[in-house]
Formats: C-alpha cells, sequence, structure tokens
DNA sequence: TATTAAATGATAACCATTATCATTATAAGG
DNA sequence: CCTTATAATGATAATGGTTATCATTTAATA
C-alpha cells in the first residue's frame, strides 16, 4: 500500500508514547502539550503530522472528530465511543458489531475503517 | 428542554427544504449553495446557525464531520453511514444497532445520540 | 399597531489543521 | 567512519470551516 520507507525518530516514538500514557483518546494539542513537558522542541506540525501518519498506518486509530479536533486511540481491538456533552470526556464502550460490518459488507462496500460514537451525559454529569 | 420560542421564518424552511431535496448527507456549504439559488440574499452564518439548531432540536440529525465539513441528514430513523475515501460520497446503511445502545445504556450513560460511520471505497470507486 | 424578542446577514474573529520550505537527522552502502 | 539520498523536523504562513458580534429586520403576541 506504501512504498516510502519510514524513518525511526524520537518525535515518533514520543507522540505515540504520548497517546498511549494520556490514555484518554488525545487530541493533537493535548499530545503536543504532553510531548513539549519532556521535548520542547517539538513542533506543532510534528504532531499533526504522524498522528495523521500513524492512523493511517494502523498504528493509531482515528476515532472522530468530538467538538472540533480529532482524537486518537491506540487501543486497536475492536470497540466503541460515548462522549460526554457536557464534560466532553471520551469513554470506551466494549461491545461486539461486526454484524453491522456484514451489513455494510453485503452492500458491496469495501470497509476500510469504522467510527462508532455515542453521545450525551455521563455518569458524573447527569 | 429549551425554553426559546423559534419563530417560522423563510430561511429556515429553505434551509430544512435543502437538505431534504438535495439528499445528500449536505455540507453547510451546499446548503448554502443551493439556497442562494433561489433567495440570493442569505447569509452563510444564517445556513450554519440554522443547521446547528435544527439538529439540536431533532428536525435534522448531525450525522458526522467528514473530511472536514459537518454533514446533515433529514432521514431521523435509525441507520448508520458509509463515507467513500475517494469519491466522498456518504451512503446511507440499513441496520440494527440496538444492541449497541443497550450496551451503552447499561454503562450508565444517558444517550443522546449516536453516529455510526464506515469508511472506505464504494462500488463506483473500488 | 405597538412592543418585544428572536432572526438575519455582513463581517471579523477563531481555531484546528495543512502546506511550504529551509534545515536536520536517519538509513544504507561504500 | 564517511557519504549520500531522502525522509523528518520545526517555524511559519496559509487554509477553511465554523462561530461570535452587532446593527438591522422580521415574526409573534397583545
Amino acid at each position: 500500500m506504501k512504498n516510502t520507507k519510514l524513518k525511526n525518530t524520537v518525535q515518533r516514538q514520543l507522540i505515540y508514547n504520548a497517546v498511549k500514557e494520556l490514555n484518554v483518546h488525545a487530541s493533537a494539542e493535548q499530545v503536543f502539550e504532553y510531548v513539549a513537558l519532556k521535548h520542547p522542541s517539538i513542533g506543532k506540525a510534528t504532531v499533526y503530522r504522524n498522528l495523521r501518519q500513524m492512523a493511517q498506518n494502523g498504528q493509531l486509530v482515528y476515532i472522530g472528530d468530538f467538538y472540533g479536533c480529532a482524537r486518537y486511540d491506540h487501543h486497536l481491538h475492536p470497540h466503541y465511543h460515548f462522549v460526554c456533552d457536557k464534560c466532553r470526556t471520551v469513554f470506551d464502550v466494549e461491545g461486539d458489531f461486526s454484524h453491522l460490518l456484514s451489513d455494510v459488507q453485503s452492500d458491496n462496500f469495501k470497509v476500510a475503517g469504522c467510527n462508532i460514537s455515542f453521545s450525551g451525559l455521563c455518569k458524573n454529569c447527569t
């Protein structure tokens, strides 16, 4: 699929680790701030670029655009999300959606990705 | 839920009808262009404002942000979508996802909305 | 018809993201 | 090691969708 050769860089490692360590379905801005703590010279463009690349590569998952910014997840197993409209926290929800996938595939679509998210109020904000 | 009184305006009618008549999970820009054909004085802010309001009201559904712009649907029955990564067309997919909803609700989330979308290549673009 | 509050439309502002590009760092071979 | 080719970085400008502001207009109600 891709014939470009990716190099291993310190920045890419830091960005990946940030998503993993933050563990909050991080936005680019959150990753930038986190990485900048240990590596102040990091540039925003590098963060945006790498998140995008890693999502394309499959190292990370782009889970959608919530309240105006893209969010990424390091959990690669199938699951979905719940976003609180008040505190804007993104929660994981475990559940099987394989038959939805079947429906889509039976419509002759070649599926590459999937975003499933519910919204409303979380336990704390109810 | 809302105690504000909404007025009936020509613009709001035109905007709603545009979404319905276009029938393509329209973006604000598409709606703006369509309405402007018959009502050139329409302002973009009015279009954005009304789409947002009608989505909150439940007259329309915000179905997600695809390729950088919000899309709206006039179909209110439960269904989901497939977005082609090449031609960027948004297709409807019919299917039952009530058990996903149950999963979320059993996690004590008060659900208000839901976005389910798959992506990949459509029949034409494969 | 007068009053009141919501709606409009022009415009500026906002903000996440992307493009540009000179510089730097990585990988691979000699 | 050293060289070379090329991907990656980071500063910055530019982009583009969306929202805020506000004076003016319009709809609803009495």
